[in-house]
DNA sequence: AATGTGATATCGTATCGCGATATCAATGCC
DNA sequence: GGCATTGATATCGCGATACGATATCACATT
């Protein structure tokens, strides 16, 4: 069996976070994402996507930008300081079910150094 | 605000890998198990719960055991073989999700020395 | 004006989320 | 026995979601 699964309904609320991040750091569309995606093992299709990217919007999460690019429209998303900070929120919940899940105590101080030093150590 | 937002849907699958994680460590039964997620800020009810038992049951990733605790009929829940390998599934997309989202490259060695060692470094 | 192509949008239905509410089964009390 | 109590599980109901399939869009090229 290949391990991108995706059990049904199972990636749900981690595409929103999947989502979220991104658009924290960049502006990106829908089929950037799609790719993006799949790349992780999270096979979404569009009919999947775009509907959260308009609920997001709608909820103040994202904001949209219509832009053209190589004689396509694209419509790039931007996460919104409403939405970062709603990620964040969601970041912390998921380190706690990390933290549970495998184990790890010192998770936080593992998260903590990395935020102080910009280093990726790879 | 509170950070035990819950908005909305949002906890959906995270449950369910509480569940799973917590059912293939030790038999659990439905009210502990809604006790034990408002000790991690996730508000479930019953009604959002049981079904999720029922579900995961039908899949064949719960096995019950009806059993009677001080006058009270519990239904405990534990996790089979097949449920444990959906768990692991889940949790590896999860921990890509969190290297990610933290930017924390070497998340996978800090995973495997906890698995070597039993140790907690608390 | 027709076609190609990257991209976004919608349709339709099975399923889910989840507050509110009902039901259950064993025990203690009269 | 009847009945309230209490820990616990189950269901109702409907608005919202998942997501494969399909349609539609806008610009560029010919």
């Amino acid at each position: 069996m290949p391990d991108t699964v995706v059990a049904k309904q199972g990636s749900a609320d981690f595409l929103e976070l999947h989502i979220l991040h991104h658009a924290s750091e960049e502006q990106i569309y829908g089929l950037w994402m799609i790719e993006e995606l799949a790349h992780h093992g999270y096979r979404v299709g569009p009919s999947h996507l775009y509907p959260k990217f308009h609920r997001l919007e709608r909820q103040g999460y994202l904001e949209r930008e219509d832009r053209l690019v190589e004689g396509k429209v694209r419509k790039y998303y931007r996460a919104t300081a409403e939405g970062a900070h709603y990620l964040e929120t969601r970041k912390r919940m998921v380190l706690e079910l990390v933290k549970e899940a495998f184990s790890i105590a010192e998770l936080e101080q593992v998260v903590a150094s990395k935020k102080r030093k910009g280093r990726s150590a790879r």
